[in-house]
DNA sequence: AATTCATATTTCACTGATGAAATAAAAGAT
DNA sequence: ATCTTTTATTTCATCAGTGAAATATGAATT
């Protein structure tokens, strides 16, 4: 039964009492940070569970999706990585367990020809398109209750965390 | 960099295109999952950041903090596990931890003498009101701009979906 | 009192991810 | 032509987390 209720109710009741011990406690701020981090867990153990029956894990699963999305359908190991946030040595381990199962390949750039061009094959295509619509109904379930407005609401709040957590991080390395 | 904000940007248009190719997708809710999972990701990452001085992972953290938040300083294991979203071999691991730095103690409980009572030290709580202040300002910076109207429009969307995703899960233990 | 259940710990093994440094190949700069 | 930089791969070593099953102890049930 309702774990993440039963979890937020008890990191509500707690941050109350230690914002009395410690009155300077951003309260608020705080609540929401837990709620961010519990929530996000959850939906990324949803996600990685929805992707194990099809051997993926959510690395192998972004970047696949990234290609897909491509409108040529290709792409380069150094943007995979800034994409994927991943690694060099993780994104070669990638390609290698996608190109093995055919669902994408890897060839020489022409322009420049250090660089490795990835690329989705029709079968990573037909792939995609068999295992993302089971998906759907669950991801609708999880917003619903959602008006149009809350949609847009949740969109635009996330993207101004975002934004904030972005000058965050460069402020940390000038 | 702008790490986070060109995720998001990319993530925006990949999504519209993967909707002209397969419309059933349901791009609105999508594109708040990714958000959610690319935020929350970024957030986690802070958090260990934060931890990392104090030699502190996340898990040994949110026990220390819920100890610290109860009125009497105490719980026990089995709680534990289950408001950390922990196993049981994985809390006896951070309650060792934690009692070899002298942050709890762990003893019998009297009623039940089955139970291991968990207990945070003088010196635990010393040590949380040290390292807590100093992440006020990152945290209270995530929330910059934020309205209180917006924090209490993301609170009530994000415990909106903590529900919704309780939901799916109970629906899959029956 | 014997059996079953609940709680926590220990042992063991494994998986998964990660990443620094060395290597290779090609482009760009001087 | 040589040196430097960029890009990707390989090698190697680890680390972190995880978790199932066996063990130990005490409570609850019969």
């Amino acid at each position: 039964m309702a774990h993440l209720t039963n979890c937020i109710a008890m990191m509500d009741e707690g941050i109350g009492r230690v914002s009395q011990i410690i009155p300077q406690l951003p309260a608020p701020e705080a609540r929401l940070c837990r709620l961010m981090l519990m929530v996000g867990a959850s939906l990324e153990e949803e996600l990685e569970f929805k992707l194990k029956p099809h051997k993926l894990n959510h690395s192998e699963f972004l970047t696949l999706m990234i290609l897909y999305s491509r409108p040529d359908g290709s792409s380069t190991p150094g943007e995979l990585c800034e994409f994927a946030t991943q690694g060099a040595t993780n994104m070669t381990r990638i390609a290698n367990a996608l190109v093995k199962r055919g669902l994408i390949t890897r060839g020489a750039s022409e322009e420049d020809r250090r660089r490795v061009l990835i690329r989705i094959t029709p079968a990573g295509k037909r792939f995609v398109q068999k295992m993302l619509p089971p998906m759907f109904p669950r991801v609708a379930t999880m917003f619903a209750g959602f008006s149009d407005n809350d949609k847009h609401n949740l969109s635009r709040l996330l993207r101004k965390l975002a934004h904030n957590l972005d000058q965050l991080n460069s402020d940390a390395q000038p």
